[in-house]
DNA sequence: TGCGTCTCGCTAATATATCAGTTGTCCGAT
DNA sequence: ATCGGACAACTGATATATTAGCGAGACGCA
C-alpha cells in the first residue's frame, strides 16, 4: 500500500465544470421551473444540437437527471420528464423531515452561536421582503441559506447538499402553487418560531415546529393534483 | 400536453440489467469485502479487459461508484479506491440516525402489524444466528432485513434502499471490525429493545434505543483507524 | 372493423476514436 | 546535488460510429 497519496486536487488548470454538468444544471432549472413540463420528450439528438455537445455528456447529465427523479429513461426508447409522483413527493418529505428535525434537535441541545446568528439574519431579510412581491428569487435563496445554516450548525452541510438534490418534485409543486397568498408570512413564522425554540432550548419543541414547517411544502399537494392533473402521476 | 402516457414498462426483451449496473455490483461488492484496498488505482483499460466491456459502461459503473463515495475519479488523471473519511462516515451516521429514529417514532405511534411481525422473526433467527460464528453473511442479511421491515412499516422501503447505497464506508468498518467479541449480541440486543418500545407506544424510547444501536456502528473508528491507519484519510 | 404481425424509423447502450489534461522521468543548468 | 523544464506516456472526457431494442404504423386476415 503506497504512502498516503495527495487527497485534494492541486491548484491547476482543469477545468472546474464538465460539459456534463453545466447540462445537467441547465436541464434541472429548465424542469424545475416548469419551462420542460412533464411528458415532455427530451431528444438526444437536438439537445446535442441545443448545447452543442456531443452524446456522452448529454447521457451523464440525463443519468444525474434520472437519479433526482426529473426524468424517466426508458431504455433504447425515449426519454420523458417525469411528472409528480406523491410516492416520491412523500419520501423525500419523510427524509427531509427526519433530517432537519434531527438537526434543529441537536442545535437545541448544543446551540451553534454562528450558524443561529446567520439563520437569524435570514430571517430578517425574509422579514422585508415578504412586502416586496418581486422579489421570490431572492426569498427562496435566503430560504436555502437558512436551512443550510442550520446543517452547518451541526457539521452537516454535505447533507443538506444531498437533500437538496432530491426536493426537485417538491420545487416543482412549489412552483406550481407560486403565488400562494400568505405563504410567506407563514414560512417567515415559521422559520422564527424555530430559532425561538432552539434558543430556548426546547429540543423537541424544535422539532415539532420544524415538522409543522416543513409540511406546509406538501399540505396543498392534493389541491395542486386537482388543479394542474397533466403534472402528476395518475393514481391507482 | 399529450394524454397520461404509460409510466410502467410492458413486459418484453429489454434486458433487465445494463452491462454497467453488473460491473457497478461487481466493483461496489469487491471494494465492501476489502479485496479492493484504499488507494488501488482502478485501471480502466484492464478493468475493460477484465470485465471485456466497452470503456462506456465502465465509465458508468466508476461514476456511480463516486456518488457511493468509494472511488474517486481525478479528471484526466487516474481512478483510486477511497479511504475511509471520518467525515464521510458522520455524515451518513448522521443521515442514518435521522432516518431511523424518525421510523421508529412514527412505527410506536402508529404500529404496522405485518412489518413489526416481521422484524420480530428476523431477530428470532438472529438470535439463534449469534450461537453460529460461521453465518456472518446470513446475520447481516438478517440484519438488513430487520430494518428494511421497520421502513416499510412506514411506507418508506424506497428510503431504506437509498440509504443502503450510502453505507459503503460504514460496511467497510464493519468489515474491518470482524469479528468483534460480543457484537452480535449486542445487536440482537438493539433491535430486541428497539421493538420492545414500539410495542409499548413509546416513541422517544424507541428513538433513543434505535440511537443507541446504531451508534454501535461508528463506536470504535477511532480503534480501527489506528489498527489500519491505511484504510483512513489522515486528521489534519 | 378489429386484432395480430411485420417492418422501419427512432432511440438508448455500447464500442471505438480523438481530444484534453496529468504525471513521471529524463536532461540540462546552476 | 538539486531544481526546473520539456516531453512522452498515461488517463479521463468527449466525439463519433455501431449495435440492440422499442414502438408506431401499415398491412393482411378473419
Amino acid at each position: 500500500m503506497p504512502d498516503n497519496p495527495p487527497h485534494s486536487r492541486a491548484a491547476g488548470k482543469t477545468r472546474d465544470r464538465t460539459v456534463a454538468r453545466t447540462v445537467y444544471d441547465t436541464l434541472r432549472r429548465r424542469i424545475l421551473d416548469l419551462d420542460l413540463v412533464p411528458d415532455t420528450t427530451l431528444s438526444r439528438t437536438e439537445l446535442a444540437k441545443d448545447f452543442q455537445v456531443s452524446l456522452t455528456p448529454l447521457r451523464d447529465a440525463l443519468q444525474l437527471l434520472e437519479q433526482d427523479g426529473l426524468v424517466r429513461i426508458f431504455p433504447q426508447s425515449r426519454t420523458l420528464v417525469t411528472r409528480i409522483d406523491r410516492r416520491d413527493l412523500l419520501e423525500t418529505h419523510f427524509l427531509r423531515v427526519a433530517a432537519e428535525t434531527e438537526v434543529v434537535r441537536r442545535l437545541a441541545r448544543r446551540p451553534d452561536m454562528p450558524a443561529l446568528k446567520t439563520a437569524r439574519a435570514c430571517l430578517d431579510k425574509q422579514t422585508v421582503l415578504v412586502a416586496r412581491p418581486g422579489r421570490m428569487d431572492r426569498f427562496s435563496d435566503l430560504d436555502r441559506q437558512f436551512h443550510l445554516a442550520l446543517f452547518e450548525g451541526v457539521g452537516m452541510g454535505n447533507v443538506h447538499a444531498m437533500l437538496q438534490r432530491k426536493l426537485g418534485s417538491i420545487l416543482r409543486c412549489q412552483r406550481l402553487d407560486l403565488p400562494s397568498p400568505g405563504k410567506l408570512q407563514e414560512i417567515v413564522a415559521g422559520h422564527k418560531d424555530i430559532l425561538d425554540r432552539i434558543e430556548a432550548a426546547d429540543p423537541e419543541g424544535a422539532a415539532g415546529a420544524m415538522r409543522a414547517h416543513l409540511s406546509g411544502s406538501i399540505s396543498r399537494v392534493s389541491a395542486l393534483r386537482n388543479k394542474f392533473p397533466d403534472y402528476f402521476v395518475a393514481e391507482d
